[in-house]
DNA sequence: CTGAAAGCGCTTACAG
DNA sequence: CTGAAAGCGCTTACAG
């Protein structure tokens, strides 16, 4: 039924070998005269070749795969972003499943439909895999690099904004503007991007001599109501005035719920947010962000599946600070 | 060096045939005894599945292939979960493609990397293909259903909401609210569904004996910036009491823009959004909306692709009113 | 420059 | 209940 080869070689009168080499291109093996025959041949047919076949026989593949967090923020298609321009420009394909947020069912699911095809390599962004399933896909033997999340061991390979870092850096500018008793909103303390912007955050207070009270970290999710809830629980139990967000959804939750309470945005409480997506300069007052280079991300992470690296491979992409109206000048 | 039934077959001693139907779980092929050893074998030599061998001797395939409009509004990610959900009760895996915003040479390039494989058939959701990739994507055979798309013709199947019915409802409900100077900000002119939705807004105006002035329809791509431009413009050339917006960010784009110019909302401005993301209700105040059912379309989407249909199959998706405070009581 | 042949990893009539 | 054999659509040494 459908188009192949054979039909191709029979309608331009050459093998099939001579097929597949000139739809192919490789060059200086077939003359020229043939060459036409063949493409006349191809697209009179309707030829579409089956990359099934392909790869069965090469046992290689341009695809990558892509295993993708799905959930409300938005971060993660500023990498797909990334990986797909990469991949146009390198004739590479790119398939993406996504992987919901925490299920490790669906994580499973997620790696063994891309797994099933013997694709280049494993782009996953954005989750922290359960360890068995990082186990399984360690078993599967495919090439795989993490981006946007990061690893305490070193042989897990991982691209991401330095989280340590940027908490650091963040709390500090909070401090140079003017704020002391700074909370830490929406980030989960339970996965290690988390624990490190904790600490990150931790230390940025300590070298300024403030001490963290309880309280002030309020995780979460990097949802819109991690922010809501983490006031509900200042207002009541202790006082800031700043808190670092994990999300732009996050630093939405925490502003109006901040109003609420009758807050004035930056003088009553300043708002940072870490995640840099676009909106947080459609917010008003905008907010003041952490800018993290996520297409860059996708980028470099396509980049390195074409080459080869060890497990211990991991780089840290440069972020920006973005001022907006939701902190103190 | 990969695991392969040969491998199994030899380990448990048994034929290549018989470890595919033990797989394959075909019931009553085999004997219990046989299957356990099978089994064992599968496991002991870690054994993975090639489906690209599979699919090509079988021409069938358990994969639903997704082509998904990539661009800031997230829509489209309520309908993939969708996709997903139901994917998932039924053994089905899903591979995306992102087709970027309206570059009918990526459109083109998913279209090709998705039908690369003898997919079950593809989900085209949030995008109108350019003509020649509509016409690409027919010849290629695959059964193929529109997602959040609507078309003339009857010989493209689609599931969406009623783009006309709804903006008439919207424009109705704004008029009930009070407003009579309505604009429309943030939906494409050049797409059916733009043009749906249009005119269903003019019908409405009409409707209410309210006559359209010009300059009231600002057209955009579902942006930010359109509202924003959208009430520079109204400000300029004509008054409008309230806009309906193409989406969320759109009327976050109005709402902002509104302000600037020192405009209350509801009050000089009521807004309104067809879009009904999560966005709409962070916003303060909360934009009332038209709620589309995005995941149903998805389910439905995935449901279809299991069944037969003809080419003029199409099914629109009950949508409902959110009331919130960016419109009068 | 071109073709015949083997083989990638699987499934499935067919025969027993 | 099980196995030998053919074949899915392609690629690639090998030989000429």
């Amino acid at each position: 039924m459908n188009v192949t080869i054979k039909d191709i070689a029979k309608q331009a009168n050459v093998s099939t070998s001579t097929v597949s080499r000139v739809l192919n291109g490789q060059d200086n093996f077939y003359a020229t005269k043939t060459a036409k025959k063949v493409h006349k041949a191809a697209l009179k047919l309707g030829y579409r070749k089956n990359t099934n076949a392909t790869e069965l026989v090469t046992k290689k593949s341009n695809t990558i795969g892509v295993i993708m967090l799905a959930n409300k923020t938005n971060f993660a298609n500023g990498i797909v972003d990334g990986i797909q321009d990469e991949a146009l420009h390198n004739k590479l394909n790119v398939i993406i499943v996504h992987a919901g947020e925490n299920d490790p069912v669906l994580q499973k699911k997620a790696i063994q439909t891309v797994t099933e095809r013997p694709v280049k390599g494993l782009l996953i962004v954005g989750i922290e895999l359960a360890d068995e399933n990082l186990q399984y896909l360690q078993q599967t033997g495919f090439p795989y690099l993490f981006i946007s999340a990061e690893f305490s061991q070193d042989n897990v390979p991982f691209i991401t904004t330095d989280n340590f870092y940027s908490a650091y850096t963040a709390t500090q500018f909070l401090v140079d503007h003017g704020y002391r008793k700074i909370g830490l909103a929406g980030i989960s303390d339970q996965s290690f991007m988390g624990k490190r912007r904790i600490a990150g955050y931790l230390d940025a207070l300590k070298h300024n001599k403030i001490n963290y009270e309880k309280n002030w970290l309020q995780p979460g999710n990097f949802s819109y109501q991690d922010g809501v809830v983490a006031i509900k629980k200042y207002q009541k139990n202790s006082n800031v005035d700043a808190v670092l967000c994990g999300s732009d959804y996050t630093a939405l939750g925490v502003l109006n719920e901040a109003r609420e309470h009758g807050l004035e945005v930056p003088g009553d409480l300043g708002i940072m947010s870490m995640d840099g997506t676009e909106l947080a300069q459609y917010i008003s007052p905008e907010i003041t962000s952490i800018e993290q280079s996520f297409f860059d991300m996708g980028v470099k992470g396509a980049k390195m599946l074409q080459k080869s690296f060890t497990n211990d491979f991991y780089q840290y992409i440069p972020f920006k600070i973005v001022e907006g109206n939701s902190t103190l000048k």
